[in-house]
RNA sequence: GCCCCGUUAGUGUAGCGGCCCAACACGCCACCCUUUCAAGGUGGAGAUCACGAGUUCGAAUCUCGUACGGGGUACCA
């Protein structure tokens, strides 16, 4: 069958408002996104609420909001509009009402008046009878003015395809390659509901021939549902897009992604201290990996690569210790500048009250010291909290090696002193420090990691700090006078 | 039940008939570096390429079957 990959390149995202967003679902507009960059082409964002029951308020703007945060802008959308609106299917109703009038009148569908529970019943006796349930085309031979009948009298109609009763139908995938299925197994399918909205299959069918979609890159599970599309496309007169099936993302334990795996939402992961570049490159390999086989990937890198036959056709696993190495990475390769403002934005939030304490002088002196430490945007704060607030170190860790209480106070009562002394000198550099401690080790006979590792707990109030000198020049040494001296009182 | 898709270390992937008793990355372990923690470096454990037949001089790679997993079979998408 033709295709229009001819024509400019034009994918779309169809999510359903029926929740938050999820990682399979971004992983899908990603692809598209990508794929339409690297082409030049158009991505579409379309809004499939043909189902008002599962309706969920607010998840059009949590979409909105996912793809936002994770860069992938859109080029037409439903509030950014563009030559091919409305782009939600609820105010589109007229193309498909008018679609489904022109198969009814091709002989290529009919109503039927069957109920749902008419219909339930049916499929209950087939079981019964060890037959595969399914619709037994009650309705598609009796004539339409009987139906019409029907529904003046108030019942409920559905209008559903005339599948042809026998013959095939193929298509290639443009990853999997060709795949042939039997039009008899396939049941004269809904197209039009009894509240007069489409279905999944008819909507989208006639959406994405009017918006001029060139390729569908959708999940697998959409893969048995080709034939009737293309059966649509055909009895519509309407040239069918070409089709990438892409393979699903499972949990850990093989079933699909769910809340028991960590976050799913991807409102959830913008909250949780990963950069939406880190995971944009962790989803990206999720089902695909670029021909030269690197692994950390910016967006450029990304729509430079992207290809079908990266794609992989089976199901992939989510691992979030990959992401979270993924984001240390990402982390580590932004630039100061960039950490700094991320985390004074995120520290005006932890510390409300204070917002003079989030001084960005001060945090680029402190930045450049934990950005390699650090694998989220929030192991930030805690790792630095000693700078703006005096954590008390618990008595079990003021300890230095084989040193008793005495001893030990009475080492700190010099440090004291020498930090006195240094002070008075106005050698505060981190280097003057060091060499200070240094000496003051050398000369008590102690390993170093004991006697630094004394002075770190009483200061930082934790056994794991950025590194000691530094962190005292930035703290200052006054401060770090009395932080020693509010020890030497506890022992 | 029926239809469809899949199956390479715990995980993601590379491999596309000989270079593969299989490579890279995460994770794990050890060592090095080191003031702690990281980061970085080096090395290691971990896969009879789901199983069984076949084609071939030769198969992870091609064919068929089996098993297992997943998807579909909705007036859900």
């Amino acid at each position: 069958m033709n295709n229009k990959s001819s024509e400019e390149i034009r994918v779309r995202f169809a999510p359903s408002p029926t929740g938050d967003p999820h990682l399979g679902a971004m992983r899908t507009a990603l692809f598209n996104w990508a794929f339409a960059k690297k082409n030049g082409g158009k991505f579409i964002l379309r809004i499939e609420d043909t189902d008002k029951k599962r309706q969920v308020e607010g998840s059009v703007e949590n979409i909105i909001e996912g793809l936002n945060w994770l860069g992938l802008n859109y080029d037409e959308g439903p509030e950014i509009g563009g030559d091919y609106g409305p782009y939600i299917q609820s105010q589109r109703k007229k193309l498909y009402i008018n679609a489904v009038n022109n198969l009814l009148d091709d002989g290529n569908a009919y109503m039927c008046d069957l109920s749902t529970n008419e219909l339930e019943k049916m499929k209950e006796e087939q079981k019964l009878q060890g037959k595969p349930p399914g619709y037994n085309g009650y309705s598609r031979n009796r004539p339409r003015k009987e139906l019409e009948k029907s529904k003046k009298n108030g019942l409920p109609i559905v209008v559903r395809l005339k599948v042809p009763l026998s013959g095939n139908i193929e298509f290639a995938d443009l990853r999997r390659g060709p795949m042939k299925f039997d039009l008899s197994k396939i049941d004269d399918f809904v197209i039009l509901k009894a509240d007069e909205m489409p279905t999944y299959h008819l909507a989208s069918v006639v959406d994405d021939s009017s918006m001029n979609i060139s390729h569908v890159l959708r999940g697998e599970e959409w893969i048995s549902s080709t034939p009737k599309h293309l059966l649509l496309y055909k009895f519509l007169g309407l040239e069918p897009p070409s089709f990438v099936h892409l393979p699903l993302i499972f949990g850990k334990d093989k079933a699909k992604l769910s809340k028991r795996h960590g976050a799913n939402s991807i409102i959830e992961y913008k909250e949780s201290g990963l950069l939406p570049e880190a995971l944009v490159n962790y989803i990206s390999l999720l089902g695909w990996s670029p021909r030269n086989n690197k692994e950390v990937l910016k967006y450029r890198d990304i729509i430079e690569l992207f290809d079908f036959k990266g794609l992989s056709v089976s199901p992939s696993i989510f691992d979030p210790e990959k992401l979270n190495w993924l984001n240390g990475v990402h982390i580590r390769s932004l630039d100061d500048k960039t950490l700094i403002q991320i985390t004074s934005e995120k520290l005006s939030e932890e510390l409300k009250d204070s917002t003079d304490l989030v001084d960005k002088n001060k945090l680029s002196e402190i930045i450049p010291l934990i950005k390699e430490r650090v694998k989220s945007i929030d192991e930030i704060y805690p790792s630095i909290k000693f700078f703006f607030v005096y954590i008390k170190p618990e008595d079990s860790i003021i300890k230095c090696g084989p040193l008793n209480k005495n001893e030990i106070k009475n080492n700190l009562k010099e440090l004291v002193d020498n930090f006195s002394t240094l002070l008075e000198k106005n050698k505060t550099n981190h280097k003057d420090i060091e060499i200070l401690l240094r000496s003051n080790c050398e000369k008590l006979d102690l390993k170093l990691r004991d006697y630094l590792g004394l002075v770190r707990n009483c200061i930082t109030g934790s056994e794991i700090s950025p590194p000691l000198f530094e962190s005292i020049e930035i703290l200052g040494l006054e401060e770090s006078i009395s932080r020693i001296q509010d020890c030497i009182n506890i022992l």
